[in-house]
DNA sequence: CTCGCGATAGAAAGCGCTTACTGAATCTGC
DNA sequence: GCAGATTCAGTAAGCGCTTTCTATCGCGAG
């Protein structure tokens, strides 16, 4: 039916393998013959199996993408940025980029991660930000161990639980993160030395085949609400996302930080969990004003979110930034175009996804300790100002 | 190294045959026999090879999906619909979703759809505008054939002008797409009766492995276009989208054929085209208003590029909708919590995907014809109004 | 001249899994 | 109880490609 490798070596004269290594081009051909195959090839329009060969070379061109949401710009910026890079270098040849949809839901990860094993693919990258559940943890680790352990790089994006877990899991300890684009040493990896006699030895989580790349949500919510402090602020709402994430608990740690460093008390009433979607945005910031009508200013999960909070705002009446200063987070495109403009913080997704797709293609050395993180930077816009009492 | 079928069987004292049997589920294996597999695959934490076991069953789990702009929501939401349905039906097993970000271009269209073919991918799906060129429109065709003649379901989605071209290629004559929800039968497909003499003939395109599922872009715009007309407006300025793209023409076309509907006239100077993002908008609306500033209205690409019309027109100290009204197109999330709330068309992008993504696992009938266009509905909100002059 | 080496091309052994075929029991109905 | 239907498990032949390991051909060195 379809043509194969065998076809075209009929046609060209020549034998299966030259064929092969005309194709894979890591074998001396003569001129020649080379010419012959690549017209045979244009003639019968072969295209590679790629199922066979990848079972023969044991080895495999699909690089996968975790995101909790394909439809988030959050995701797509850095999904879009990792494809970039996947088919930008010619060198290594062109990956594929399998994009994963799990919504966040735990099971739904672990499900593609086996998914992703059985195409024994050459990289996984997991984005966003992870479930705080010790279980699913654990589930994650031991899956992320055996990926890794097949050969797969792993690359988290955005969150860094992961790695301290696996790390946790061979002992090493990471250094509480906090600094912008510092790397540290977890402790140095145990020596690798070869032991003949230790062949069953537990399987080790190859540490060194796992890369972080950590978002510094701490530092730039802490940069924000501080703005807002210094703004003359002190009853601020928070709308945080959603609750047991990882980057939820790091942005309100933030948060709490500034709020703890101007000496301004916080209370559990001016905090409200929420998806990051627009209507989430519009009823905890609904809630928030219900419960404290005083509040000058509304700090969001993100920018999706801080849209919904501004709708809730006008709806109660209120003015922006003139009664209450809205702040989103993640600087997505259109958050220069709400009304007004958002004041955000922004994260390198572009960079950051780029970055990613690098160290999945094993085209750039992993950071020292195999963790960066990276800064996030205050981006001041016209939703937030002095509150007018 | 890794746990292969083999490992498994012996465990579990039953041939490999036996395993693949228990675990792709086709065939009788005794309760007993069944369990002791289950339990060594799950002792050993086996995961089965998919090269290897797409290459002996010739069949993969693979499903392509191109999109134009992987960050753009538009094609977010449908690619979001399409994984949930890869994934939701139990039956037919799980799909794994290949998310291909071809930016746009012609070539990289190309490439992508060679490295699925290459994957042996089991259906792809095209969405977004296609390229009018000719030359390209020849070539995606031959592809396209080529794909379908290997067994890949193919589905275009918001993109008429590929059935168009491959029907043509079969010599079948596709009638003007315009109804909404209407499905024509483009000549009964030639009978596909077995000839045995001829083996040799030329490799016709396989239609019906090719189902398109088209947005009614003509008639969305036509029904915007008129709706501002009905308001009064004469002087409507006109965004489009990129020059020489399937969606930019048809959306045109209706705008135009309002226009003229209403017989009025029609210059060229108010329309500008750009692309689907903020910037494109800004910078076209301003150039529209440059060439004519009494334009009382100006309908845009879609509602990305309508954000930044509207900050154009605001930037010329201009009013929403008092001074001029604006249009978006697509109807993507944030456009309610615009400011004013955008007037757009919606599409059904989430069932459009939905139905893609069922279309792909072979689990819906193809329309009749293999053609289906998506009703569009107009949305009147706040940025538009009648003009005051 | 003959030997040996570099440069190429071919032969063949799998990679891990699926799936006809077979084969051996265990059931049916008479 | 026995022929024939059933049910379940094993055998083995590939799927299409990669990759050793060999073989061949020239050609300059000895």
């Amino acid at each position: 039916m379809a043509v194969t490798l065998a076809d075209v070596a009929a046609r060209a004269r020549v034998s299966a393998a030259t064929v092969s290594r005309v194709l894979s081009g890591n074998y001396p051909v003569a001129a020649g013959t080379r010419g012959r195959v690549l017209r045979a090839v244009e003639e019968l329009a072969y295209v590679v199996n790629g199922p066979a060969s990848a079972l023969a070379a044991a080895s495999s061109d699909l690089v996968g993408i975790l995101v909790n949401d394909i439809a988030d710009p959050f995701f797509g910026i850095i999904a879009g940025a990792v494809q970039t890079e996947l088919s930008g270098a010619a060198q290594g040849g062109e990956k594929l980029a399998v994009v994963c949809n799990t919504g966040g839901s735990p099971e739904r990860e672990l499900t593609y991660l086996t998914l992703l094993q059985r195409q024994r693919a050459a990289a996984v990258i997991l984005t966003g930000s992870a479930s705080e559940d010790a279980a699913h943890a654990r589930a994650l680790t031991a899956t992320l161990a055996r990926l890794a352990e097949a050969g797969t790089r792993v690359v988290l994006c955005g969150r860094p639980t992961g790695v301290a877990a696996a790390a946790e899991a061979t002992g090493a300890v990471p250094g509480e993160s906090q600094g912008a684009e510092e790397t540290r040493e977890p402790g140095k990896a145990r020596g690798a030395g070869k032991t003949p006699e230790a062949d069953e030895a537990p399987p080790r989580v190859p540490l060194t085949a796992l890369t972080t790349l950590a978002f510094d949500n701490r530092g730039g919510a802490r940069q924000l609400t501080a703005h807002l402090i210094g703004l003359g602020h002190r009853r601020i709402g928070c709308v945080a996302g959603p609750a047991g994430r990882t980057t939820t608990g790091e942005r309100l740690a933030g948060h709490r930080a500034a709020l703890a460093a101007y000496g301004i008390e916080d209370t559990p009433r001016r905090t409200v969990h929420g998806a990051y979607d627009r209507a989430s945005g519009y009823d905890a910031a609904a809630e928030l004003l219900r419960r404290e009508a005083g509040l000058t200013a509304i700090v969001a999960a993100n920018d999706t979110a801080a849209l919904g909070v501004c709708a809730a705002v006008r709806d109660r009446g209120l003015r922006i930034p003139e009664d209450v200063s809205v702040a989103g987070f993640d600087d997505l495109p259109f958050s220069v175009d709400a009304t007004p403009a958002l004041t955000t913080v922004r994260l390198p997704l572009q960079e950051t996804g780029a970055r990613a797709g690098r160290l999945a293609m094993g085209r750039e050395e992993r950071p020292p300790g195999g963790l960066a993180t990276l800064r996030a930077e205050l981006i001041v816009r016209a939703s937030t100002s002095v509150p007018c009492p």
